[in-house]
DNA sequence: CAGTATCCCAAGCGATACTG
DNA sequence: CAGTATCGCTTGGGATACTG
């Protein structure tokens, strides 16, 4: 960030706050994680202005978030969509934790917290520290119980076998 | 956030960054995290102006993020010091798995990635999606190895055996 | 040492309008 | 449908100066 000071800038944290936080960026990306690929869904989804949103997305395209593809549906004319690259499937994680953590500490009483569960074991899914040996869950595992808000992810990355396992 | 429309309003992603958005909340936690408690370390630390960390520090005690509690050093005066709570070491994973990404997505090159280690087992701890039923690592089971930037945890949280673990 | 208050600036957002 | 451009507002941050 440039309103950083000095020595504090090259700290990674601060680089990941530099892409990850301004403040639409991770409702971006959880819309994309859920499966939304294109402008108008966003839009509607998000009701946020299309030109913060144009912005938003072109950056998230620069850093590397989201890859613009061109294709074309049944007998239409060419679209694009926006698809999450595998360095937005790592922030899975982080974004689970954020919104687990919202559901505990902000919970506005009359909204149930969104359960995530793993689609095998049908176990609860949660984000939290643990040994590298760990069996961890993929993004492509998980899916909701009560299904508000948070579906299921449709399209998960190729080779995240599982996110945040072994270095 | 007042930004967000009619619905999203009660999405806890949203509700958590409208408490952690804001630039500088997460690195001022990261050096509570790391043992700083007051102002002047604060400031020196970061290098922030005074006038921003101290609206920043005011709306992190609103948010019950941290607590001012007072204490006396040997004879001196009363001071105050800024201990984060349960409800902000609960953010800890989120920290680390930014911390993470950012090591891993957006490294300078030059800097090595800050390695967290379990001092128990000495195996690497990393911030990952798990099930309910998985162990995990408390703050304060997590050190750092090469020591750069991310220290050892000092003062962990009375009760938070483990973040994230069972509802 | 530990802040608070004031002033100014830059960045982010929304609304609206326009293009292919 | 999928954006881009412009404008004005609001917010967050820095600098400086002041208080206990």
């Amino acid at each position: 960030m440039e309103w950083m000071s000095v020595d504090l800038g090259n700290c990674p944290l601060i680089r990941a706050l530099d892409v990850v936080g301004k403040q639409w960026t991770i409702i971006v990306l959880r819309e994309a994680f859920n499966g939304v690929r294109r402008f108008e869904d966003f839009q509607h989804h998000l009701g946020l202005s299309r030109s913060v949103l144009s912005r938003r997305l072109a950056e998230m395209v620069t850093d590397g978030l989201l890859e613009r593809v061109p294709y074309r549906p049944d007998g239409e004319r060419e679209r694009h969509e926006y698809q999450p690259t595998d360095k937005a499937w790592a922030l899975y994680p982080v974004m689970v934790g954020l919104m687990q953590w919202g559901d505990r500490y902000l919970a506005d009483g009359d909204a149930e917290p969104v359960r995530l569960v793993d689609r095998h074991s049908g176990k609860a899914v949660v984000a939290a520290l643990v040994t590298d040996d760990t069996a961890t869950c993929a993004p492509a595992d998980v899916g909701v119980r009560p299904g508000r808000s948070f579906k299921t992810v449709p399209a998960a990355p190729s080779d995240h076998g599982a996110c945040g396992d072994g270095r």
